[in-house]
RNA sequence: GGGGAUGUGGCGGAAUUGGUAGACGCGCUAGUCUUAGGAACUAGUAGGGCAACCUGUGGGAGUUCAAGUCUCCCCAUCCCCACCA
C-alpha cells in the first residue's frame, strides 16, 4: 500500500501552526483555562524516547481540551541548572552557561519535530537571570519568615560530586541519586528550608485532592507522621546529670522499661560537652557517627556499650543502665529511647544479648510470646494494672511529666550546594557574620565568571573576585557574600508560575493571571519525583500561598504518573546495553505522528507499567495511518445507516476515555472504524470528516493534511469536536446475550427497550435457542433490559 | 516488618463497572500478488475435541440466576518506606 509522505506533511504543517501562532495563549484574556503541565526537561544535549513518551503523549489531551472549546496552556521550558553542565565543564574545558545553551538549541529542534501544540513564546529557562531573579526572589520571603535558616548540622556529604545532598536525593541503597556514589555523613554549617512546618498540612492536604493513591501514599508515607509522647528521663554520671526526653508511641509500656539506649550522635555530643563516659563509648560513638548510613542499617545485629550514664524511671524512680546503640537514630525523636524489651523485638534482642532484664506489662493472657507488642490490659504497673493499654497511653505519660507529640521522619530540606552552576543563594554576610537577604533591587544576584570550579569541597563562589568586590561595593566593606548555589530542585519547584506571565520583571507572576490559571488542572511525570520534585513544589507553594503570592493552597489538581519506556530487550535503556532507540532516527522513518500514536496505544497512561520498545507494533501503527490516508481516495456516497451507527459509537467511545488517558482504547475504537469503513464501497464525506476529527490529537499532521485535502475549513485544532448523536445510539439494536440455564447459549438481535416478554418470545422462536429448552418448563426469566436474558429451566 | 499496586492468550492490553472474556494492535499460520521480500493485501488465531460441546482470567473457598469484576484465605511479582522507638 502507498504510505503518505510523513516528512513533508509533517514539515509543512509545524511551519504553517508556527506561523499562525496557533498554540499560543493570551492567558489575560482566555475565559475557560486548562493548564496541562509536563515535567520540564535537563537540557541533556539528546532527546530520548522517553521525552517523547513524557511530551508527546499528554499533547493529545491538550489537543483534545483545545477542539472542545478550551483555551489550553501547554508549556515546554528547561531545567537549566545542575551538575552536568558543571562536570562537561570540568572534563572538556567548555563553559558550563556555553554548553547548556548549546544543548537547549539542539534540544529545540528535536522538541519541534514532535509537533506538540506547545506555546514557545512562553518558554523558561532556570538558568536564565531573568528567571532565577525569582527563585532568589522566592528565597528571600522564606529568609524573611524564617523558613529558610542556617544551622550546624549532620549533612548527607556526596564524595563524588562533591557536595551535600538532601535526604530525598539519597537513594534506599544509601548511595547519591545523582553520582550512585555512597553518601557519607558529614557535620557542616548549612541552609534548610523548614519543609517539617508545613508536614502536618502536607499529610492532611493530600486527601481533598484528586491524585491516585499510590502517590499520596507515598508521600504520607515519606512525611511518617507519628503520634505518640515524649517522656522526660534524666540521665546522670559523675554528679551531672541530663534533662532529655524519650519519645514512644507506647507510653502505656512505660513500667516496664529496664533500661535506655541512645544514639551515637547524642553520646558524641555529651563527650564534646566534656562528659567522661570512657573509651569504649567514645570509639563506639564515633565510628557510627562517621558510618554511612547504609553500613549502619545493613547490621541488623543489635551492637552497643554500656555506658556509666544512669537514668532515673520518671515514675518508679528506679536507677536503670543507660547504653549507646547504633540502632537508635540520630536525627528520629530525642534520639533516646526507652528500652521495654517485653513489648518491642528490637528492644527484646538487645535487651537478651546483654541479658538485661525482662518485665512484661501488657497480660498476654500466655496466648503471645514475648515479645509482645499488640494492645491488651496492663500488669505489672501499679496504680495503672486493668487498665487497657490504649486508655493508659496518655495517663502513664502524664504521669511521667510528659506530653502527647507528633514527630516526623520527614527532615528539613537541605539546599545549599557547594557546586558552581547554580542559582548563587541571595544572601551576604555583615562583618559579624549575620546573613541577610540581598534586597530585591539587587536582583538577580548574578552567577560570576570568575571561577575555577574544578570540586574541591569548598564552593566554587569562594574563589570569585568579583563577587567579592560586588558585594563590598553594595553593601560596604567586610561583606561577603554567600557562597553557595541552591538545590536545582528549587529551581523547579515553582517554574510553572513563571509560564504564566514570563516577562514580567516586577513580580514572578502578575497575581490575576496566577488566580486566574492555578491550580494546574493535569500534571504527568516520572514516579521518581513523589517525595522529590512534587512533594517540594507543594510546600514552596503553600509558603508562598501564606504570603498570599499565589491563589491556591495546592499546585496541581490532578497528579498523574506515567510509566516507563523500556529497550527493546527489556531492560533500561542505556548506553552501555546498547539498547537506545533514538527518536530522531524514528522520526526520519516514521514520522512524529508514528511515534506519538505508537507511545499511545502501548497501554493506559496513567499507570506505572513497563514498556519495551516493539519496532514491529510502530510499524503496525503506521500501517494503520496509511490506511486512513489510503482511505481518502474512496471518497463519496451517501452514509449508511450501519456506518452511522459506527461512527457514533465511535465518537462516543473516544469522547468517553481520551480525557481519561486512555489513549489506547481511543486509538483502538479508531483502528475498528476504519476496518468497518475499508470494507465499504465508498465512504461519505461527512463520516471521513469525522473520523479526521477524532484521529487529529493523536496523529495532528496527516489529520491536518487530510482536511486541507478533502476541503476542510482552516486548522482542524480549530475545528469543533463531534458530538456524538444520542438518537442513532438509542435506536441502534443490540444483541442480546440469552442464557439457558445459567449457560451462554448465543444471542438475539434486539432493539435497546425491549420487553422481557417480547425478548422471551424471540427466544421461543428460535429453532436453535429453543432447542437448549427443549421439553423442561420454565422456572424463572431474568431479564437485564439490553444486556442479557437468562431462561431457568427445571 | 509497614504501606501501595498488579496478576487475563505467545506479547502489549480490552471487557459498557456484576451480564456472551480475550476488543484493538503485535506475533504466528495459510493464501493472493511478486524475480524476490523482513513489503502490501485476504482469511484464521485462548486451550481441548472431527463435531455437538467442554474447559478457561495466579490458586482455593464463598455470595449470586450470573463473578475477570464482590467477600474471605493463600501464592507470586513490582513500587515506596523501613532498627522510625
Amino acid at each position: 500500500m502507498e504510505g503518505y509522505n510523513h516528512k513533508d506533511i509533517e514539515k509543512k504543517w509545524q511551519e504553517a501552526w508556527q506561523e499562525a501562532g496557533l498554540y499560543a495563549v493570551d492567558t489575560e484574556s482566555a475565559k475557560d483555562k486548562a493548564y496541562l503541565l509536563v515535567e520540564f526537561p535537563y537540557p541533556s544535549g539528546d532527546l530520548h524516547v522517553g521525552h517523547w513518551f513524557a511530551f508527546a503523549v499528554p499533547d493529545i489531551y491538550a489537543r483534545y481540551l483545545r477542539m472542545n472549546g478550551k483555551d489550553v496552556l501547554y508549556p515546554i521550558g528547561f531545567d537549566a541548572f545542575g551538575l552536568p553542565a558543571e562536570n562537561a565543564a570540568i572534563k572538556h574545558g567548555e563553559d558550563p552557561k556555553e554548553w547548556t545553551f548549546q544543548n537547549i538549541e539542539r534540544m529545540h529542534k528535536q522538541l519541534r519535530s514532535m509537533g506538540n501544540s506547545f506555546d514557545w513564546d512562553r518558554e523558561v529557562v532556570t538558568a536564565d537571570p531573568g528567571y532565577y531573579k525569582w527563585t532568589q526572589w522566592i528565597f528571600t520571603q522564606l529568609f524573611a519568615k524564617d523558613l529558610a535558616y542556617k544551622k550546624e548540622a549532620t549533612v548527607n556529604w556526596d564524595p563524588v560530586d562533591k557536595t551535600v545532598l538532601a535526604n530525598e536525593q539519597v537513594l534506599p541503597d544509601g548511595t547519591g541519586e545523582r553520582s550512585g556514589a555512597l553518601v557519607e555523613q558529614k557535620l557542616m554549617n548549612q541552609w534548610f528550608f523548614k519543609i517539617t512546618d508545613y508536614a502536618d498540612r502536607l499529610i492532611d492536604d493530600l486527601d481533598d485532592l484528586d491524585w491516585p493513591e499510590e502517590i499520596k501514599d507515598a508521600q504520607r508515607n515519606w512525611i511518617g507522621r507519628s503520634h505518640g509522647a515524649e517522656i522526660p528521663f534524666v540521665l546522670s554520671h559523675n554528679g551531672k546529670s541530663w534533662n532529655t526526653s524519650v519519645f514512644t508511641t507506647r507510653a502505656d509500656t512505660l513500667m516496664g522499661v529496664t533500661f535506655v539506649t541512645i544514639a551515637p550522635e547524642r553520646a558524641k555530643e555529651l563527650i564534646e560537652d566534656g562528659w567522661d563516659l570512657g573509651e569504649d563509648v567514645k570509639e563506639y560513638a564515633l565510628k557510627s557517627v562517621s558510618k554511612p548510613a547504609r553500613d549502619r542499617e545493613a547490621n541488623k545485629e543489635k551492637t552497643g556499650v554500656k555506658t556509666p550514664l544512669v537514668a532515673t524511671h520518671p515514675i518508679s524512680k528506679k536507677e536503670i543502665p543507660v547504653y549507646v546503640a547504633d540502632y537508635v537514630l540520630g536525627n528520629y525523636g530525642t534520639g533516646v529511647v526507652m528500652g521495654v524489651p517485653a513489648h518491642d523485638e528490637r528492644d527484646h534482642a538487645f535487651a537478651t544479648k546483654y541479658d538485661l532484664e525482662i518485665i512484661p506489662v501488657v497480660d498476654t493472657k500466655k496466648e503471645e510470646e514475648i515479645p509482645y507488642s499488640g494492645e491488651g490490659v496492663l500488669m505489672n504497673s501499679g496504680e495503672f494494672d486493668t487498665e487497657t493499654t490504649h486508655n493508659a497511653r496518655e495517663k502513664l505519660a502524664k504521669a511521667a511529666g510528659g506530653e502527647m507529640k507528633t514527630t516526623y521522619r520527614l527532615r528539613d530540606w537541605s539546599i545549599g550546594r557547594q557546586r558552581y552552576w547554580g542559582c548563587p543563594i541571595p544572601i551576604v554576610y555583615d562583618p559579624e557574620g549575620n546573613p541577610h537577604a540581598i534586597p530585591k533591587e539587587h536582583l538577580p544576584w548574578t552567577l560570576p565568571t570568575d571561577v575555577d570550579f574544578t570540586p574541591t569541597g569548598v564552593a566554587p563562589l569562594a574563589k570569585s573576585e568579583e563577587l567579592k568586590e560586588r558585594t563590598e561595593k553594595i553593601f560596604g566593606e567586610g561583606w561577603t557574600p554567600e557562597i553557595e548555589t541552591l538545590d536545582t530542585f528549587m529551581d523547579s519547584s515553582w517554574y510553572f508560575y513563571r509560564y504564566l506571565d514570563p516577562k514580567n520583571e516586577n513580580a514572578l507572576a502578575d497575581k490575576d493571571i496566577l488566580k486566574q490559571w492555578m491550580p494546574i488542572d493535569r500534571y504527568s511525570g516520572g514516579s521518581e519525583h513523589t517525595t522529590l520534585h512534587v512533594l517540594y513544589s507543594r510546600f514552596i507553594n503553600k509558603a508562598l500561598f501564606d504570603m498570599e503570592v499565589v491563589p491556591a493552597e495546592e499546585p496541581f489538581r490532578v497528579r498523574m504518573n506515567r510509566g516507563l519506556i523500556l529497550g527493546p530487550d527489556g531492560n533500561k535503556m542505556s548506553k552501555s546495553k546498547g539498547n537506545v532507540i533514538n527518536p530522531d532516527d524514528l522520526v526520519e522513518k516514521y514520522g512524529a505522528d508514528t511515534i506519538k500514536s505508537y507511545l499511545a496505544f502501548i497501554g493506559p497512561y496513567n499507570e506505572t507499567g513497563f514498556y519495551p520498545w516493539d519496532p514491529q507494533s510502530i510499524a503496525g501503527i503506521r500501517r494503520f495511518l496509511d490506511r486512513v490516508y489510503t482511505l481518502s481516495s474512496k471518497l463519496g456516497g451517501e452514509v449508511t445507516d450501519e456506518v452511522n451507527l459506527e461512527l457514533q459509537k465511535t465518537i462516543e467511545k473516544v469522547s468517553r476515555d481520551l480525557p481519561e488517558a486512555k489513549f489506547h482504547t481511543s486509538l483502538a475504537s479508531l483502528m475498528g472504524l476504519i476496518n468497518i469503513l475499508e470494507k465499504e464501497e465508498s465512504v461519505a464525506d461527512e463520516v471521513y470528516k469525522t473520523l479526521l476529527l477524532l484521529l487529529a490529537p493523536f496523529a495532528p499532521h496527516v489529520s491536518q493534511e487530510l482536511w486541507e485535502k478533502i476541503g476542510g475549513e482552516g486548522f482542524i485544532d480549530h475545528a469543533k469536536w463531534p458530538e456524538a448523536d444520542s438518537k442513532v445510539l438509542e435506536a441502534a439494536t443490540v444483541m442480546l446475550a440469552v442464557q439457558i440455564g445459567g449457560k451462554s447459549r448465543g444471542a438475539i438481535e434486539v432493539a435497546q427497550d425491549i420487553s422481557e416478554d417480547d425478548a422471551l418470545e424471540l427466544v421461543k422462536n428460535n429453532d436453535k435457542l429453543s432447542a437448549y429448552i427443549g421439553d423442561s418448563e420454565i422456572k424463572k426469566v431474568i431479564f437485564v433490559p439490553g444486556r442479557i436474558i437468562n431462561i431457568l429451566i427445571t
